[in-house]
DNA sequence: CCGTGGCGGGTTATCGCTAACATCCGCCTG
DNA sequence: CAGGCGGATGTTAGCGATAACCCGCCACGG
């Protein structure tokens, strides 16, 4: 009604004003600018012409509620710091890149009612799909994902239920693999540190594999310590110091992360520890950030980058098996023994 | 019109359906939902039992075409496996909690047209603000930025001219300062260590910043030397033992990050050269995360969290400054001598 | 007894764009 | 030369929600 130039509010440019511009109706203008349908060279290039003129920027909004067409991907995952959620996101991207789709991200810092209000603000914007980390979640939050009528995958493990479909891997299978390798490498008497365990639930899985693994050889977790927060480095120091203050004759420390582990491993370095004669140490995920270090931590590749290709795939609907959902992804991880577990 | 249950689509529930279901108009149900206008308490726990029931999740498209208002901030950052800008996100997270504001994040790469595309696509779904990383962009990102008509807040930078508002700190000064300490505690034969320079505009002015600096003193840079890509610790390594071969006479190392700058530490450690006595070190950045290295790195803090904390609050309206937008805010970041600059 | 005002809730008109269909026109075919 | 066909463009009708306005109803005061 009042609007007069170009840019009557601010910004608020719609097809109209480059309908306008051009001297062609908005639906043409609307195809030229999707690449759709046909229309003449010289339209197009009028077209394209005036939209760079005038700086006009399509509004998706409309564009999304007409054709009930969102090209976003809702991910959820724990968390941004954690190092390995990146590494997944960077496989989501690169799998994305030429989809169309877009993956947008939102955070739970392993909260579970944060992370049912991020996915309920995730489907109010109707994307294509959802990718969200882990098997558990709030019952509301699964029966959002039942009902969301778009794929669904769930990553990082594959040890429970899941919605729809799921990528990752076994936990557990990770924990007793590792036990049986520590075990094979004649250490006996073995403590385990990690993160507090009701938040994060792969992390209690692998410990639970872990113990089982024991189990095989008849024998038990010595100890334990938990932490959560802080910087995990010095985390690791601090609690590999308070375990072997507290259980002097221990001969093998599982941490739930690298960073722990790392920060375990320079305690024991500085302390003159003999490591892996003395005593042997394990982390969990293969961080790349840390090679280079002193010595190589024995550690279990965590499968993310694939982990968030294979998801993507599924929910751009390219995934191998030719599956609409329903699908279910274990990826195998390596051991990589490094320097601080004995050759056997 | 073919429109039958509640969910004859799948999961398509509307306004309508609720409103069906609970027997009152659609306009009564979003007033419900969005706690706004009178609502009698009877129909407003019939409202919402019904949604409940149903499952429903409003329509944020809809919503935001009618409204005119989207509560997404557009975040473009060149990383997310940098740990820097996780950091920033953070901030930006726990500043917009209780805004009714949400973060929406692109990642460039670093690559300008990869951030013009990204900002693009940002724009087109209105956001309420934008968060950019860095002063320099293509010219028609500028323009872009120019012309959305909401803040605009360019961060961790505010050596040069910015959009509309900037926070962050100035690197030439960050640069320049570390110089005037080393200088001081008289080391003379420096080395430089970074990332590959035209990608990373920041890094380059920290190491302008640190050339003028040491011009102050009648000192020249003796060596350079640059990567990209790869595990910073690993190339950190590398680096060092590379420059160190070729510059042996070297006294000072300083890296354009923590990582590369925990790596070079490393390197001199296993070599067994004295730190600091025969060679300093210093990095860039205070990663929490390395807190617990067997030696503290010199290194300067880059106020990230508290960067994203005052770009979000800017963007949200609630700046203690009370100007709307065109705000200037340089953070002072400070330096931390760590255990690898020699006392004086 | 009637005017007044607020509360609770309905109606109508967009928001900017796209699906689907309608239209126009030039040209080929038989 | 009529008929038809298909390429290029315009027209119409929503998408699902909200803004703005409107309308009963009841209590209350003069």
């Amino acid at each position: 009604m009042s609007r007069s130039g170009p840019d009557a509010r601010r910004g608020a440019l719609t097809l109209r004003d480059v309908s306008e511009a051009s001297g062609v109706s908005e639906m043409t203008v609307s195809r030229v600018l999707r690449n759709r349908g046909d229309v003449s060279d010289a339209t197009r290039e009028r077209v394209l012409e005036a939209a760079r003129a005038l700086g006009y920027v399509p509004n998706k909004i409309a564009g999304a509620l007409a054709s009930q067409r969102v090209n976003l991907v809702g991910v959820i995952i724990p968390s941004l710091s954690n190092l390995v959620f990146p590494e997944v996101l960077s496989g989501i991207s690169a799998e994305l890149e030429d989809t169309g789709l877009q993956p947008v991200v939102g955070v739970t810092n392993y909260a579970p009612d944060r992370e049912e209000a991020v996915l309920y603000e995730m489907l109010s914007w109707r994307p294509s799909g959802v990718i969200i980390a882990g098997l558990e979640h709030t019952p509301a939050a699964r029966t959002m994902l039942q009902n969301a009528g778009v794929p669904v995958v769930e990553i990082m493990d594959v040890d429970g239920a899941c919605v729809d479909s799921c990528v990752g891997i076994s936990h557990k299978r990770a924990g007793l693999e590792m036990a049986r390798a520590i075990v094979r490498a004649g250490y006996r008497r073995i403590g385990f540190l990690g993160t507090k365990m009701p938040e994060d639930h792969r992390a209690r899985k692998r410990m639970e594999g872990f113990e089982a693994g024991l189990a095989e050889a008849g024998l038990d977790l010595q100890d334990r310590e938990f932490y959560s927060g802080g910087s995990a480095l010095k985390k690791g120091r601090e609690m590999t110091e308070a375990m072997l203050a507290r259980s002097p004759d221990l001969d093998f420390l599982y941490y739930s992360n690298d960073m722990i582990g790392a920060g375990g491993l320079f305690w024991c370095l500085d302390a003159g520890i003999d490591v892996p004669g003395r005593i042997g140490l394990a982390g969990f995920n293969a961080v790349e950030l840390l090679e280079g270090l002193p010595r190589r931590l024995a550690t279990m590749d965590s499968c993310r980058r694939e982990i968030g290709q294979r998801a993507a795939a599924i929910v751009a609907g390219r995934s191998p098996s030719g599956l609409i959902g329903g699908e279910r992804v274990e990826l195998t991880p390596t051991l990589d023994p490094g320097d601080t577990i004995r050759r056997g």
